[in-house]
DNA sequence: TGAAAATTTTGACAACGCGTCAATAATTGA
DNA sequence: TCAATTATTGACGCGTTGTCAAAATTTTCA
């Protein structure tokens, strides 16, 4: 029991050493020059062990993402357990956001890949199912912020709405704009020269256009997310620390 | 002279064929399944003579990307050309959008290849360049309108905004939720239900907060967006039309 | 018309990656 | 100690990429 035990331990230990050699050669060199054969070569195992571990590299891929979305979840815990006003503390988790693009970004650009069609469907249930869960969960933080205002009366959610859905309208937006930011060839040469402000400024006018209380004015608003994203810093930094060294 | 534009004729006629070949499997089965030799034996001739035509496989992407491209743009045309306020023509424009992912998804799944880094970085630049200008023509149709809202005193920018940081801002939310519906895990399983009409909402809701005249009650927004999305069709459908057959 | 020159097409080929599996090595248990 | 169990190995079959010399075709021009 104990050796068996000791067994799967060395062999877990070997799963995060494969993730370890294979994350820098994903985010730094595409899918494509991600190999079985090079990830064995590497940790100098031949590639049937590797492929003990896993059955294919999209699964590697897959498990790689579920990390990074443990981190993006931890993130959006630490930012909701902000004690503060409901809508500041959705404005935290829009800071973690932008905070995970730009200190994680090896994990931003590693969730991106489970929305290709052809990793997403080769991957093994299990693990679709963690990452399922993983989004899950985030999207519950967010939505239970939401929750808070509305019992807070901060927000009225009228029957068009519900707060996942209201939830949903900032996770596109996010979402998108990080996507277009990362990808489309040259904002800069349509006319965006800041897009992350740009984006702040729509949520503020998308949060009044809700009436959540407190309104804010643009500037100000402006004003205190550059706080509170200066302020929430350090606790994400430890945050992402810790997530790295466990 | 004659006879060279003959066969500039013929050898364009064949590289339009390749694309006819190529778009099918590259939509239907994946990047993966599109090889060379495949397309080389769909079209019975030999894979050198389909490298006469494109470098690589990422080319044929960009090719037909740069065709879907070209449809979007016409939609966004035929859109902005209503007669009526500009900020129903920019409601038109979100129907072109809603339009294009349902009616032309084919389109919309290869658009989305060329955000895949590999794909865009081996493609050539001439084709890249291609990409970006009708990237930047599509961004121009959109915020002309906006210019005339402007111009027309119905909606007021101030300083912090210019009129392609708030385009930026409804591209944002417009494409990721395509995206994330497109490619989310089961997005119902997170509560939302209707993510279209969960995005009309907070379009409507942004734009208001904008002020953008003439004010709309929400649920008198999504009616006017249904009536809009069901007349402006058959005009799409149209410009459609005439896209694939020429 | 015909033959040489220019151009295009062809498919064999080398290189490489995937995933398998029989052979080999290491570990365990009695 | 040794048989049984388990883990590791890497050669192999298959498929894809991109190349290139040879073959086929077209053009040129006398």
């Amino acid at each position: 029991m104990v050796e068996l035990t000791r067994k799967q331990r060395e062999m877990e230990r070997r799963t995060l050493e494969i993730l370890r050699v294979a994350k820098p050669i994903l985010v730094r060199e595409g899918f494509h020059a991600l190999s079985m054969d090079r990830v064995a070569a590497a940790m100098e195992y031949a590639k049937g062990t590797i492929y003990n571990h896993f059955p294919h590299k999209e699964e590697i891929v897959l498990a790689l993402a579920i990390e990074s979305m443990a981190l993006r979840r931890k993130l959006f815990l630490a930012a909701a357990a902000l004690a503060a006003p409901n809508r500041v503390r959705l404005m935290a988790i829009g800071c973690a956001c932008e905070y995970y693009t730009q200190h994680c970004s090896d994990d931003f650009a590693i969730e991106q890949w489970i929305r290709n069609v052809n990793v997403w469907d080769k991957s093994s249930a299990a693990r679709q199912d963690l990452i399922r869960r993983c989004e899950g969960e985030c999207m519950s933080i967010v939505s239970s912020v939401v929750h808070s205002g509305v019992v807070a009366s901060e927000l009225v959610l009228n029957h068009a709405l519900t707060a996942e859905e209201f939830v949903f309208g900032f996770w596109a937006i996010t979402f998108g704009s990080q996507i277009l930011t990362a990808s489309s060839p040259s904002l800069a040469a349509v006319g965006i020269l800041d897009p992350r402000r740009a984006i702040r400024i729509h949520c503020c006018t998308l949060l009044n256009g809700y009436r959540w209380q407190p309104i804010m004015q643009t500037d100000e608003y402006l004003n205190r997310v550059d706080e509170l994203s200066t302020s929430i810093q350090s606790e994400f930094d430890r945050v992402r620390a810790e997530h790295y060294t466990a």
